[in-house]
DNA sequence: CGGTCCCTTGATTGATCATTCAACCAAGCA
DNA sequence: TGCTTGGTTGAATGATCAATCAAGGGACCG
């Protein structure tokens, strides 16, 4: 029945709040209030508020296989729908929580204008796990996806659609937005799986393009 | 020689500010100084500081038809090339700006949590005025386009495009993501009107799908 | 027992923030 | 000339913020 030690709960205190009002609405107070810490220990442990911004940043990196690729993808086989299913997620989440909380990483890298190099090198690490796990997904579809796809490409524009999608769905409070741009980057890879069965069949018949 | 009256001063200052730094960033000092103004000035105009910002949300809307969308269309009549050259000029604004400045819209969305109702609605409306005009866009496209294209889907998707690749772009500083989406929804543009073209010779022949 | 190490406590500090206000100015009018 | 109205001035206010620090707690070791 121990608790955590004090700076995870720290840690997951300020994830959560960062989630869900931003950094820099999330006072130190809040932080403290939540993890039931006192800010003597937060200095003891993190130099200053964006040490901490640091460490949950690192955080959530870690945490994106166990977290949110784990579940999302539990039961799910193929390579092209575990890539909706991860969209699926995100909406999971916009829905049960009225538009509310999306990406936080998409939140604190608009919010940070000036970031410092070391938090605007984590989020871009963060973008690109992600993006790497979509990119393997996409590998992984071998022919169905035309062989001259840009992959990583696609990979970066199904985060490009999952966050500007979230952005939308929070700023009009409704999921339309969302399942709007899902629903066209799904016709989309729908179209490319069709040109590349289409290019199949050509190769089959000994046909050239 | 005249210059602005203080409140449009204020209105313009504040405007690149929050552009620039974002709302929660910029102080009330950065904008008297930047407008060259009084605290009791910009007080005498807006009771509270959200009160500027709502005035800023409404005047940038005013502004996205002479400001933004004029120019990007100055000599492009192809309704569909009209959709890539208004995403062409977020992108000189990011190369202009070494990926500082995207859209200030999107950055004041996912920066206030907890917008207040009028707030919110603005940001709304933004989105709406521009998802409107590329959709008139995308109907002006006529049936180069498949006849049962959501047309008003395919804007919204436009625009989390927009959004999205400016996101990730502004947190590698690297235009290499905006450029990957915009080319992915140009693909998937060119896709859509293949599709329409054999949707027509189609029907020219009296076939049936 | 005393000593050391790690961590916690919580009041305090000083900076910064949005906002206020009494005084002031200039133009228009009588 | 004096009154009114709309706008300006900028120091002052009080709230809030991140960060500090002297004091203490308790586990472990001799």
């Amino acid at each position: 029945m121990d608790e955590l030690p004090t700076r995870d709960r720290l840690i997951f205190a300020a994830l959560r709040l960062f989630g869900e009002k931003g950094y820099l609405s999330t006072s130190v107070q809040d932080i403290l209030r939540e993890a039931g810490a006192n800010s003597g220990s937060l200095y003891h442990a993190f130099p200053t508020k964006q040490d901490l911004l640091v460490a949950v940043l690192e955080t959530y990196r870690q945490g994106i296989e166990p977290m949110l690729l784990a579940p999302a993808w539990a039961g799910v086989e193929d390579h092209i729908e575990r890539v909706f299913a991860l969209l699926g997620a995100y909406r999971g989440m916009l829905a049960a929580t009225d538009c509310l909380y999306g990406c936080p990483i998409g939140s604190i890298a608009l919010e940070l204008h000036e970031p410092d190099p070391p938090v605007r090198e984590l989020l871009s690490k963060n973008f690109d796990g992600w993006v790497d796990h979509v990119e393997r997904c996409l590998v992984a579809a071998g022919d169905r996806l035309p062989a001259d796809l840009d992959r990583r490409g696609l990979a970066v524009f199904t985060l490009t659609t999952m966050e500007g999608g979230v952005m939308q769905s929070r700023t009009h409070r409704t999921l339309d937005a969302f399942d709007a741009s899902i629903s066209h980057l799904r016709d989309y890879v729908r179209r490319l799986e069709q040109a590349a069965s289409a290019g199949r069949s050509d190769a089959a018949q000994g046909t050239t393009g």
